[in-house]
DNA sequence: TGAGTCAAGTTGTACAGCCAACTTATTCCA
DNA sequence: TGGAATAAGTTGGCTGTACAACTTGACTCA
């Protein structure tokens, strides 16, 4: 029986999609990109046909292959699909790309939380949240503004870290805070005093904005932030199919 | 033996997967919003669990359920997500917003495509592509301006049609050419004379890029396009989990 | 009272099998 | 030669079963 590699650990349906992402980034199935038949892939690694979908699904998702019925599925490209952390947190974004991640803490303030941000986050009115205003470089040129809300229970943790950690992610995922959901908006904002002065850009330049709201396992939300990138230093790459659809476009 | 609503036609599991979201955007699963078992859907809608899990996917997928270990799934929210269609193409999606949308055709060009076109379109040097140039309008009013590249083929076939006609994706898709995957980049660009003259803003104002590319169900390039849209006009949402991840960030 | 233990309920993973729907290449026939 | 029928191959869809991993609430006991 073939191992799966791409690691020993979870699921195996997993591990096999981990291996195929890897055969297809090395070209191993040709000009053409034709993949092996499921059940051709079920013997090699041993593993069902079922599982076998299971991870196929998982590429197909991620854009890496078509799936239609009739025909073998052909390899659409070879593009690496970040993982959801790279996504969620801008240090592992940074390091990901062999840059070096900054950040700068401008303020952190504990206040009553607003209508709309008490909607956001789940919160009876009148709860206290801590807002964490920050500076993030890329190789130590500024790149954006960030401006998180956390609820009560969160923000007790953040203000505990040392004002110079660049992540705060990765210590609240040692605190067993785990982020399972994300919900991103992108649109485009001017640049207000505190962009301006952080940024060093015109008053009123344009920045993309980009807001997460994150949710543990339960749907309990846990941040709610806002970044502001300058422009040119980033984009945002979707990919989405017929048979799954996550991104909408809205009146802005 | 019930039968799953939100439609006769196509696979249980996504009249399911409908069937369920009516049931969450009408709040039929009350405030704390826990769904029943998967066994009891299962034995409700008279289908087996393989079944109820392929639909419950489908909603976690949109991010409108948490998915966990050991306890019931919880409603994340009624957001109701935008079919394929409104995302591939303007028309569908201003008709679904109650807005009429519109279409003005600025020009039609055949001619031999550059190197980078060549490649985004997986054509051989030097082959012919249509090039369209249309603004797009919300009521009446200017939102964006759209250049698209087609193929050969289907460039042919959209020179074809009636010079006014709103939606260009409904007639292709009469006529076979099915539309199955699309990749999204985001950025942001400043207007250039084109875009200054037909969107009437100011020169190198900043607009809302937004390219699509998409191919067909066996993994041609079908079309790629260049669209920007007015900034207010429209803002991006992406959904994704630690499960799928569908966006990413890239440098600009 | 509080902590630990336990049992029931629930979702995740994996296996096996069956048929339908579709694509592709071959074969056959006019 | 060209087109239609056919067969083989492939993925989509659905069912059933079994067990593992995890959550939750109730219960027990110190």
């Amino acid at each position: 029986m073939a191992v799966a590699g791409g690691g020993t650990t979870g699921a195996r349906y997993r591990r096999l999609a981990a291996d195929l992402r890897e055969a297809i980034a090395t070209g191993a199935y040709g000009a053409d990109g034709r993949l092996p038949s499921e059940e051709k892939l079920a013997q090699q690694y041993g593993v069902s046909r079922g599982t076998v979908r299971q991870a196929l699904a998982v590429l197909r998702a991620n854009g890496l292959v078509t799936s239609r019925r009739g025909t073998r599925r052909v390899v659409l490209g070879t593009a690496r699909t970040q993982s959801f952390f790279e996504l969620l947190s801008f240090t592992r974004w940074a390091r990901s790309l062999g840059e070096e991640p900054g950040s700068r803490t401008i303020g952190i303030e504990r206040r009553p939380a607003e209508p709309l941000e008490c909607e956001q986050l789940g919160l009876a009115p009148g709860s206290q949240i801590y807002r964490v205003l920050r500076l993030r470089t890329l190789s130590r040129v500024p790149i954006m503004v960030e401006r998180t809300l956390y609820p009560e229970r969160i923000g007790a943790l953040i203000k505990r870290l040392d004002p110079h950690a660049i992540s705060h992610t990765d210590p609240l995922a040692e605190e067993g805070v785990v982020f399972a959901d994300t919900e991103h908006t992108i649109d485009l904002v001017y640049a207000d005093a505190d962009d301006t002065r952080l940024l060093g850009c015109a008053p009123d330049a344009p920045l993309m904005r980009e807001r997460r709201r994150a949710t543990d396992q339960a749907g309990r939300p846990l941040m709610w932030s806002d970044d502001r990138f300058v422009p040119g230093t980033i984009a945002f790459t979707v990919h989405n199919s017929v048979a799954t659809t996550a991104l909408s476009r809205r009146r802005g």
